[in-house]
DNA sequence: GTAGTGATTGCCT
DNA sequence: GGCAATCACTACG
């Protein structure tokens, strides 16, 4: 579709989320997203989507787990100070990509950890399926986008595309309010996952997913903190 | 089902 | 030079 028609789609379908939004705490953030529907179009017109149901927050400045600690900008983690909504996409572990979204706050941006596949599964399935040794191993839904390295794969979210990218103007992805996320209002509070830092940061409660879903990527055994959104 | 481990490369000190 | 906001594979119960 050209630009005409997808502002056409987006006023007629979709409701998509707008910069005040994403202008908020790095915390209200992670937990309003849980619901939210992500949605991705590739160059094909494919548009893929799926529901978040797993976030962190790293806060910058003070978070000594965050990228951005202590306020220091270097060249990768600068689309974390950039204005709320934009995307950061970072390469990890030598292989793997995760995709951020920036809040309000200095070097603040919240992980997306984990989506519920919603549409074209078989193009994630796909995407996922190339990047394995053994392309005869069966994928289940629960297992396309439970993880960060993983919806992003599932996404085709990459440095190239989708870094820097303003999610509330680019028509590559977006976020939308389907509506559907009344379903959601119970959240678990728990530490952040793989993270290596002084205790104090490692053991807050700054990772949120919806309770008793089973896209989530992980689920706690002990220490869980309920909350109820309002 | 879970535990242990190798893969692989750009970024930052 | 060290290491990372991870994953897939293997082994084992």
């Amino acid at each position: 579709m050209d630009s005409g028609d997808t502002s056409k789609y987006f006023q007629s379908t979709c409701k998509r989320l707008a910069e005040s939004f994403f202008n908020t705490s790095c915390e209200a953030l992670a937990k309003n997203l849980l619901g939210k529907v992500l949605a991705r179009r590739l160059n094909d017109g494919c548009i893929i989507k799926g529901r978040i149901v797993e976030t962190e927050s790293y806060l910058g400045g003070e978070d000594a787990a965050s990228q951005s600690y202590g306020n220091k900008v270097t060249p990768r983690n600068e689309p974390m100070f950039m204005s709320p909504g934009t995307a950061y996409v970072y390469f990890t572990y030598g292989m793997y990509h995760c995709f951020n979204i920036s809040s309000q706050g200095e070097g603040a941006a919240v992980l997306l950890r984990a989506l519920e596949p919603l549409e074209n599964l078989e193009r994630m399935t796909e995407l996922r399926k190339r990047y394995r040794k053994s392309p005869k191993t069966t994928l289940k839904t629960k297992d396309l986008c439970n993880g960060p390295a993983k919806l992003c794969i599932s996404l085709a979210i990459d440095i190239e595309t989708c870094n820097r990218q303003n999610l509330i103007s680019w028509d590559g992805m977006w976020l939308e309010d389907d509506g559907q996320d009344d379903l959601c209002k119970t959240i678990v509070a728990a530490p952040r996952i793989g993270i290596n830092c002084e205790k104090k940061w490692q053991n807050k409660l700054l990772r949120f997913y919806i309770h008793d879903n089973p896209y989530v990527s992980k689920i706690e055994k002990a220490k869980m903190e309920f909350m109820q959104l309002p």
